[in-house]
DNA sequence: CTTAAGTTGAAACCCAGTTGCAATAGATTA
DNA sequence: TAATCTATTGCAACTGGGTTTCAACTTAAG
């Protein structure tokens, strides 16, 4: 069932519009995916996901508007340490950026805001005189969790 | 023309011998390829100067042998923000960990090493109860030059 | 030298992501 | 509202980076 365009935009949804992109069906679709989304997710469970809300669409479109969010700064690609197969995941992007911690023996992903982690994009800045647009700090290791029941 | 094997074993190769791995051919040309590079290699890359050196190496072999440095930490693995394509970079891991900046408008990649940083691996260690193995930093932008001709 | 386990090359395979193209659907204009 | 123009879509074929399988071959130990 598809869904009624009475349906209120989020805010990638509006984001877009204001950009003068032609907002299609699908690409509402996928946005509200991507937006709701409570966890990292990849293209292929993308897929899965909006072709709950519109069975037709097509992983390629899936694809093509991950590209165009990537392209507009609206979402951040991650790798999470490719703990399984080569996949990429994305979130939106937040006000703030965040470090991703993977643990290598439970696959759990943590998440985590920093001060320094500002400072030292700052630092990059100004000392290397190089304009950050997209920055991506993952770690792989091990968790509290794991660390203890070992 | 292979190797002569009384070359000088570099450091990767010591470091994998004291380990207790086997020491083949294949395994001190790819090694030396790698602990001579002046930048950041991908597979295919290491391949080309690999048969070089021992034009029977397969490419199976390089990607086995980048895994077995992966696992025992001697190598890093870089996406260098996926400029072209989805290949993967290797370089050999540095006493100290670096961040790479790429740019977006001329590809070039810079290196830049910070204590902001190594404080923050620290901070994440102690408050988020992780114990870091690996850690990657990649920031994609603009350079000064491109920044300034434009 | 013999042996046993680890490693190799060749070929087939896998999977995430991309490309080409004709049909379709947004947006703009009249 | 209808015509128009152009961006976007779905499908199918394709690409590229990396992996699996397995028989033949090395390596290091004894
Ligand atoms: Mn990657
Ligand atoms: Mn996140
Ligand atoms: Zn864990
Ligand atoms: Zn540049």
């Amino acid at each position: 069932m598809p869904l009624p365009q009475t349906e209120a935009p989020g805010r990638l949804q509006s984001e877009l519009m204001s950009r003068g992109l032609r907002m299609t069906h699908q690409r509402r679709t996928i946005l509200t995916v991507v937006e709701t989304a409570k966890q990292h997710l990849d293209a292929a469970q993308i897929l899965r996901q909006a072709r709950r809300l519109d069975p037709g669409i097509d992983r390629v479109t899936v694809y093509r508007t991950l590209s165009l969010l990537k392209r507009h700064g609206l979402i951040d690609e991650l790798d999470l340490m490719h703990m399984q197969g080569e996949k990429h995941f994305y979130e939106r992007r937040p006000q703030r950026d965040h470090i991703h911690m993977a643990c290598l023996r439970c696959g759990k992903i943590a998440e985590f805001e920093s001060d320094l982690f500002d400072r030292l994009k700052g630092q990059i800045q100004r000392e290397c005189r190089f304009h950050i647009v997209v920055s991506r700090l993952e770690v792989g290791g091990y968790c509290a969790e794991c660390r203890a029941s070992n």
